[in-house]
RNA sequence: GCCCUGGUAGUCCAAUCGGCAGAGACAAGCGACUUAAAAUCGCUCCGGUGUGGGUUCGAAUCCCACCCAGGGCACCA
């Protein structure tokens, strides 16, 4: 947050340098100067002819919004850029691409709120943030700048549909849907976050439209093993698997009594079958209807009518106790040939399993519960010596351990004994019960999966049509081909209607056209496709975002793909990045891509937080939030317009994300007016690492203003030098020992900065170059002006210096670096430069420092070469004066020697 | 409730394999330069790693328990 201080460092460096003035730092004239350069030279267009090697970064693509980009956005934009510049630098081709999420819901709301059409609204901002981009230096190669939004864009998205849709991949279904009713549309279940819309934090219903899904839970497995391989953030990669929800188990049929028909479930302990004493359906269940009797049937309808009008944050809040009601009806326990009640509750959910399950309240804590609740027998499978031996006697259900009690079959049992008495609590156990039953015929082994379809029907209008038309006759059809893209008319209205239906149905125009198939009158499909369709396949476009004939060229894909390094948001650690995971899939299985999984590598920024004025909410704030005391909201910013008129003392000041809704957004322009788009880069980079969250603060950005001041102060009036010696004339020069120690400490700086790079640890590369350049004023001290900048003794060495600590900063601040090598004499940017390359042997250290400590505690320290012999190192150590202080009186026991690290001695 | 991440100086953060707790920066203070201030250059300050145990010659690092913060999941049978 801005604290105060307007003053202009620029201003106030200008004056200090007084006659100075063309040698000071000025990244008001050189930032613009090499902007201006690099654009005029296409120095990031990636070239699809080089022979080089290619890298592929990948930043996340964003929706332009109206608020512009903030220093929150170049968190992750200004570390990925200077990992590009590096790559180049290193010798890759690199593709570093950037397009617009224009599709979906954002850009939709902010049009409907400012009155303006998307169509034309989304060019402009996406024009703001492409100039801000360019602002903070970045590099991009613009030439390949897409826009989902764009007809050329979405008539590959719709192709994309239809394959999906050919491999049986893209179904309609008419089922209960995740409804929001501010945003009215249909939600896919990665959209709700604890019961609420993602987007808008109001409370999701439930809604039976017929939707449009795409079948990821095919891929269920691979998405699962997949995982695996991914260099990727440990906690993105638990997300994902804990979404896909794996678990092994078995489906057992019931028998209903006095119905032909069976109740399947889905359980993962069947070998508490023998414990199963009722059945519970969800209220959606479909044979609820017939299995009702009458003397139930108004209590079941009533208890229907309640669970279907619950919002799913009350169906779902575990601290509810459990309601149910009984049908009438009964199964059979096909184990113990126990006639069992057959209940509904809405505990139990139609969306997971077979939507039944089998109820064992003795092992089961739900279970256990509601049996309690309505006076249901509890029978104990397992017992434990000491433990309870029979339901009544029981406060809750049993932990897993114990050995089976033995049973008395009835008549109707499938064996005439319990086979599996006396075996223990495990997942052996599970297994030869799941094989038992598969003997028998009653169930069968089963794997499944917490992950459900994808629903990407959406009821808006600002998305890609589904080219699907529907003819009386023929049925669903799918748009051919060659007529797409089906393009999305311009209309003036086109709010979301509310009822279910998309705006588009509206426009008859639109809706109105002849069958493909059999050329009589049809009706389009009037949903579109969720925002998330477009992010399915973008990073594909980047390889041939101009091709016409096809979503991208094959070639093209294979020479770039997969992206070599993706960077981006954990929020959408399961939604894009597992849609697109999924699309990847579905690709490669058409034979379209070579590669089945989109992001080998993946990093997750942090956030930038801001401090932000807030205030307490208000009684009626509250409501919908805390029945169960949680998720109570405590704190609500203050929009910018209330903090002015606010009593200061009931302000709230919090860290938080910076976001244009919260009105706590800082932007790039007026920092980089104030302190250079270079010291922001360094900035971001150097405040934290990579992953953390951090909070903006003015004087951070001040700092990094003054290193780099300090670092051109240091090197501009050398370069003169530099360029006025011969190249080679450092090899008869006398090397001094303060030389020997910088040229040292240079190739030591070198080698951190590449490992650096390369793990993605830009804080540290930062802070060796720091360290380098601290050691230079040290070496070789400059005064303010410059000019007692001495000539130095040896001229190939201070070449070597100022050439690679340009090329070395090059990545983290490319205005400087490309300005310092012009000066230098070399044409063009460092972006094509060489990456400087470190010299073991000039690394080395000449000595190293061992520890010696008694019993643990550090006594003295050695300075040795470093391949000294161990027992010279000991005996040095036990020389020691301070050494034989401490062990003066006592007896060495043991001495450790960690080679070229520490000796310590244990005396007792 | 369950799972994951993380707690190091007044602040942000380093410490690569279990081996000197401090690299770098912010803030503060002092000195030099200056008529003065700013800027600059140099120097200084402070902590023993959230708490309590354990393993080890040796623990910020490994193990156990707890506390705090952030994130995820949450009736998933």
């Amino acid at each position: 947050m801005t604290r105060s201080e307007p003053a202009d460092y620029n201003e106030a460096n200008a004056q200090a340098w007084g006659m100075c003035m063309t040698d000071r730092y000025d990244f008001r004239v050189i930032e613009p100067k090499w902007q201006a350069r690099w654009e005029a030279e296409s120095t990031f267009r990636a070239d699809d002819e080089s022979d080089r090697p290619r890298y592929y970064v990948l930043e996340m693509f964003p929706y332009p919004s109206g608020a512009g980009l903030s220093v929150g956005h170049c968190k992750n934009y200004a570390p990925a850029d200077a990992y590009c510049r590096y790559k180049s630098m290193k010798g890759f081709e690199v593709l570093h691409p950037m397009g617009w999420d224009a599709f979906g819901q954002p850009a939709e709301n902010e049009a409907i709120k400012r009155r303006r059409h998307p169509r034309e609204m989304v060019p402009e901002y996406a024009a703001n943030y492409r100039r801000t981009l360019k602002l903070i230096g970045a590099s991009y190669d613009w030439s390949r700048e897409i826009n989902s939004s764009e007809p050329e864009y979405y008539r590959w998205t719709q192709w994309f549909f239809l394959l999906l849709y050919k491999r049986g991949l893209a179904y309609r279904a008419t089922a209960p849907i995740n409804w929001c009713p501010t945003c009215k549309t249909g939600l896919a279940n990665e959209e709700v976050k604890e019961g609420r819309c993602w987007r808008c934090d109001t409370p999701v219903t439930k809604r039976p439209l017929p939707q449009w899904y795409f079948r990821i839970t095919a891929y269920a497995e691979r998405l699962l093993a997949g995982i695996e391989s991914l260099d990727w953030p440990t906690g993105i990669k638990l997300q994902q698997r804990e979404w896909i929800g794996r678990s092994e188990g078995a489906d057992v049929d019931f028998p209903i009594i006095g119905d032909p028909r069976k109740i399947r479930v889905f359980t993962t302990r069947p070998d508490t079958l023998w414990g199963a004493t009722f059945m519970v359906l969800a209220p959606e269940h479909p044979l609820v209807n017939d299995l009702t009797t009458p003397e139930h049937r108004a209590n079941v309808d009533d208890y229907i009518q309640r669970a279907m009008s619950a919002t799913e944050i009350e169906r779902m809040s575990v601290d509810r106790p459990k309601t149910g009601v009984f049908t009438g009806a009964y199964a059979r326990n096909p184990v113990n040939g126990e006639a069992i009640p057959i209940w509904i509750a809405d505990y139990v959910l139609m969306g997971y399993g077979t939507g039944a399950i089998m109820a064992v309240p003795a092992h089961d804590q739900r279970d256990f519960e509601f049996a309690r609740k309505y006076g249901i027998p509890i029978e104990l499978v397992y017992t434990m010596v000491g433990g309870p031996q029979d339901g009544d006697s029981m406060a809750q259900a049993l932990p897993d351990g114990g050995y089976m009690r033995d049973f008395t079959p009835k008549p109707e049992a499938l064996t005439p004994k319990s086979p599996f008495a006396g075996r223990a609590n495990s997942v052996e156990t599970v297994r030869e019960v799941i094989a038992w039953l598969e003997e028998h015929g009653v169930g069968e082994g089963r794997v499944n999966y917490r992950l459900r379809d994808w629903l990407i029907s959406r009821q808006r209008y600002w998305g890609a049509p589904i080219p699907i038309v529907h003819c009386p006759s023929c049925g669903e059809v799918p748009v051919p081909e060659g007529d797409l893209p089906v393009l999305l008319p311009d209309v003036d209205e086109y709010q979301p209607s509310g009822t279910g239906e998309s705006p588009l149905a509206t426009i008859p125009e639109f809706v109105n056209t002849p069958c493909p198939s059999c050329g009589q009158p049809a009706r389009r499909e009037t949903d579109t496709m969720g925002g998330f369709a477009c992010s399915s396949w973008y990073f594909l476009r980047f390889a041939d975002p101009h091709n016409s004939e096809a979503f991208a060229d094959r070639a093209k894909i294979d020479a770039w793909l997969p992206v070599d390094m993706y960077t981006g948001g954990a929020e959408h650690a399961v939604m894009h990045l597992l849609y697109a995971r999924f699309w990847t899939m579905g690709m490669h299985d058409a034979g379209l891509v070579g590669f089945d999984e989109p992001f080998p590598r993946l990093r997750s920024q942090g956030a930038m937080l801001a401090y932000t004025p807030g205030r307490a909410p208000r009684i009626d704030e509250q409501s919908d939030s805390d029945e169960d005391g949680d998720q109570i909201v405590d704190w609500i910013p203050l929009k910018p317009e209330e903090i002015a008129t606010f009593p200061p003392d009931q302000i709230i000041w919090r860290w938080a994300r910076m976001s244009k809704s919260k009105g706590n957004v800082v932007s790039p322009d007026a920092v980089v007016e104030k302190f250079g788009a270079d010291s922001l880069r360094v900035f971001e980079m150097f405040v934290a690492p990579f992953e953390d969250n951090v909070r903006w603060n003015d004087e951070g950005v001040a700092g990094s203003l003054r290193f780099l001041q300090r670092l051109w102060r240091w090197m501009a009036p050398r370069i003169p030098q530099v360029r006025a010696e011969a190249p080679q004339t450092s090899s008869g020069a006398a090397e001094t020992d303060a030389d020997r120690a910088i040229r040292r400490k240079l190739h030591q700086t070198i080698r951190k900065v590449t490992d650096d790079i390369e793990g993605f640890r830009f804080n540290t590369a930062i802070a060796a170059i720091m360290e380098l350049v601290n050691d230079l004023y040290l070496w070789s001290p400059t005064d303010v002006s410059g000019s007692h900048a001495e000539r130095p003794a040896n001229p190939g060495l201070l070449r070597e210096i100022v050439t690679c600590l340009t090329l070395m900063v090059a990545p983290f601040a490319p205005h400087l670096a490309d300005e310092l090598w012009e000066r230098l004499g070399h044409s063009g940017s460092t972006y094509r430069a060489a990456w400087p390359n470190w010299d073991p042997a000039i690394a080395a250290d000449e000595e190293i420092t061992i520890v010696v400590q008694v019993n643990g505690k550090l006594r003295d320290r050695l300075s040795v070469p470093p391949d000294t012999d161990d027992d010279h190192v000991k005996e040095r150590a036990l020389a020691s004066a301070k050494v034989a202080e401490a062990t003066a009186g006592k007896t060495v026991r043991k001495i450790v020697y960690v080679p070229g690290r520490l000796v310590n001695i244990v005396v007792g």
